[in-house]
DNA sequence: TAATTATTGCAACTCGGTTGCATTTTTGAT
DNA sequence: ATCAAAAATGCAACCGAGTTGCAATAATTA
């Protein structure tokens, strides 16, 4: 996909979700949708060096937004920091696999359930050590609850 | 389970792992034993006050040893914080359903992946955010790479 | 153009987790 | 039991991810 293209992408996405097209937010934006594996706030920062000057919070502020507005999806790791790809019907919701020497995270086929099991258990060419399988939402009680969001609000 | 029966499970654990029992590490591997559900390190601490004298180092120390040597399972979420459960055959691999209000973790039933996957696109009781698949180990490159863990070293 | 609102940057902070080092406890040989 | 070596623990200081408050700047809109 071409410099060009991506930027078009970028903008219909934010026009798309009603959201403002700042530079910053153009410039965020066109980092994920050039990546190939979803990306750390570090790695975001590293690669907008030159291209666009952002501060740190903003860059969060950003993430956020996007992420609540459904434009990207976020990746926890026990590692500390959070991983943020494009979430878009091209880009279904897919397992990742994150390797325990270098840290680096790459997207698995978006296979069914089943077909991953198999996929999974013969172990292809990963070593494998653990599966995790998260879910989030709304729980039930909180569901249920008239009282809102002392944990984290989300409009 | 007695607190007695949770006590000398713990013993054996440590016993059968090769890991010395110390009143620290016995008070943790208890706590998680007795805890239903996941928990993160400051609920742990907060359940060990009053029983046991306990550095947060030390906490954290012993967790990363009993992940190390597969006696726990470490959970990632977005929050930032790290969540922990008893690794066993009782307690195999499973979902884990995490509520976006109050951030709490529940364990899903570790049905196989295909009847999960019904139940999950069903949605049950839960209103349903987000589905992550996690897969860790070893990348391809890194396992046949001589070089070693300038990641995370794990022994 | 002026006024209002949204976005951004800066500084300071919180919190999860780690490191270095000194002290205490455990272990194991005698 | 005793003593030396090794392992476990605590303390202080630190690091990095992420957040908050507020002032400054940019974008909207009347």
């Amino acid at each position: 996909m071409s410099v060009n293209s991506t930027h078009k992408d970028a903008l219909f996405k934010l026009q798309h979700a009603g959201i403002s097209n700042t530079s910053r937010r153009l410039a965020v934006l066109s980092i994920l949708l050039k990546a190939k594996k979803p990306l750390n706030v570090s790695t975001i920062r590293r690669l907008l060096e030159g291209k666009c000057n952002i501060d740190k919070v903003t860059v969060y502020r950003t993430l956020s937004l996007f992420r609540k507005r459904g434009i990207i999806r976020e990746i926890a790791t026990t590692s500390g920091a959070n991983y943020f790809e494009i979430a878009s019907q091209e880009n279904s919701l897919h397992p990742h696999f994150s390797c325990r020497n270098c840290g680096e995270i790459t997207c698995l086929d978006p296979l069914s359930f089943t077909h991953a099991a198999k996929l999974i258990f013969s172990k292809h060419d990963y070593s494998i050590d653990h599966i995790e399988i998260n879910i989030s939402g709304l729980c039930t009680c909180c569901r249920n609850s008239s009282k809102k969001s002392f944990y984290k609000q989300e409009e």
